[in-house]
DNA sequence: GTTCATTTGTTCGTATGTATC
DNA sequence: CGATACATACGAACAAATGAA
């Protein structure tokens, strides 16, 4: 099974060998086989297989949680398109979207805000935070800004809606395009771990998004952090939306989280 | 100074007040008082602005070093449009781009290679390992992969030019473009972080590249990890190329590294 | 290597205002 | 009205990290 004329070193050959499979949608049910079960399987030592997991993991490939298991990292993937369809994404990919709204107000803008959005320094601003899901796990954690004045009838869509896209139709923006997104990663803060369920040593990815309606016009304004385990960004670079890397195969480490109170889904 | 009616709690105001400063290029050395200095300029305790500055840290507009000071956080910004421009981004920005080439050398192709490549099992590659560095800071570590048999002079050609874009050029690739790439987070590995020189705990982004010629043939994929730290991306919406966001101002924490081999620069 | 000054990080304690029951 | 819980703000002291002498 292995090649031994050493070419490669045992663990190089077992990392490239278990990469293939799981890209190639073995392990359909997630989960990896153990550790002594691999290294039964290639008749090596443990050792060898756990170097070889261990790139697979730094890869991202794979996740190991201690006393579960090896799983199959199954990051659910946004596309970062000209506009924001994140529950599009979502349903494509199997999964189901849900969401829990902190609080909805109008405030005064803060400076960051008001000058992404074009407005003046204390200039009402609707401010929407909220977390969101994908089959009951919580994936970001986001504010949403908008221009207050003119969006005085969002809270209620919202409200009916429970979609910010659907609210937005409501008040006359049939068609929004993501004008610029910034991009970073970062340690979370206690509150954005608490919210997304993840250790404070585990990364998120932050994404400041201002979107526009079709004049131009900047209507939106988010801040939202990612799990950075549960999630990453593909972007398309071409016309073609060909699929690349994962088959998003099978299930987690199956839902240990009680589901938190949701709100749509 | 602060606004004694009480509409907004001292900490926030003081919050927004830092950053108003900061994204208006005050602090231009790229350094903000000391906690108590901050706690005497605005008349409160210290535990004030430590709550103040926490929030500015968490949205990643400063930096906190323990023993050091805080600073403005100055990323560096790749603007991730339909070509990869790293080293004109750089410029753009006032930095010194240089290289570490750790390795050329030519290979099998591992699967994700192969697969995304389109090459046969096995398929030689050339594969291009090397840290990029911004003014002698590393900023990035990645594997450049092509296929061996078409870029057969590109040893060579990378190695008069110490560019992977102007070795293109002089194999007759006068032109390519981001395919697709997909973006992620994660903690880095004791290799990465090293080469990084950057703590275990601390993100970096991965990014997983594939570009491909004029004729939509691929002809590189590229798989490099950014200190989390250093790094931002901005994914340009619509046409306009317009800047937002921090000014990127003087001086980080200095430059403590003491500037590693740099082949190019 | 040691010492020292500087700076942030942490943990006590205290007091006050505000919302809720 | 009181009782309680919570967020805000201040004061003091010590711990930990860093850089330089």
């Amino acid at each position: 099974m292995l090649d031994p004329e050493k070419r490669l070193t045992l663990w190089r050959q077992i990392a490239d060998r278990l990469a293939e499979e799981v890209t190639a949608g073995r392990f359909g049910d997630g989960r990896l086989p153990t550790e002594p079960q691999l290294a039964a399987r290639f008749g090596v030592n443990r050792h060898t297989i756990r170097r070889a997991i261990g790139v697979l993991a730094d890869q991202g490939l794979i996740t190991v949680e201690q006393g579960l298991g090896t799983f199959v990292a199954r990051h659910l993937e946004y596309v970062l398109g000209r506009r924001p369809r994140f529950d599009a994404d979502l349903r494509s990919q199997g999964r189901e979207p849900g969401r829990c709204v902190l609080s909805v107000a109008t405030i005064e803008a803060d400076p960051a805000t008001a000058r992404d959005l074009r407005l003046n320094r204390s200039a009402p601003v609707l401010q929407i935070e909220m977390i969101a899901y994908a089959d009951g796990v919580a994936v970001s954690y986001g504010i949403h800004s908008f221009p207050a004045r003119r969006f005085a009838a969002l809270p209620n869509a919202f409200a009916d809606t429970n979609s910010i896209t659907a609210a937005l139709v409501r008040c006359g923006v049939t068609d929004h395009t993501r004008e610029v997104t910034r991009l970073l990663t970062r340690l979370p803060s206690e509150r954005e771990a608490r919210y997304l369920e993840q250790a404070l040593s585990r990364p998120v990815l932050q994404a400041e998004a201002i979107n526009a309606d079709l004049a131009n016009v900047r209507i939106q304004r988010s801040l939202v952090v990612f799990a950075g385990d549960r999630v990453q960004f593909r972007l398309a670079g071409g016309s073609t939306g060909e699929t690349i890397g994962r088959p998003g195969s099978g299930a987690q480490p199956a839902n240990r989280r009680p589901s938190p109170a949701i709100i749509g889904g």
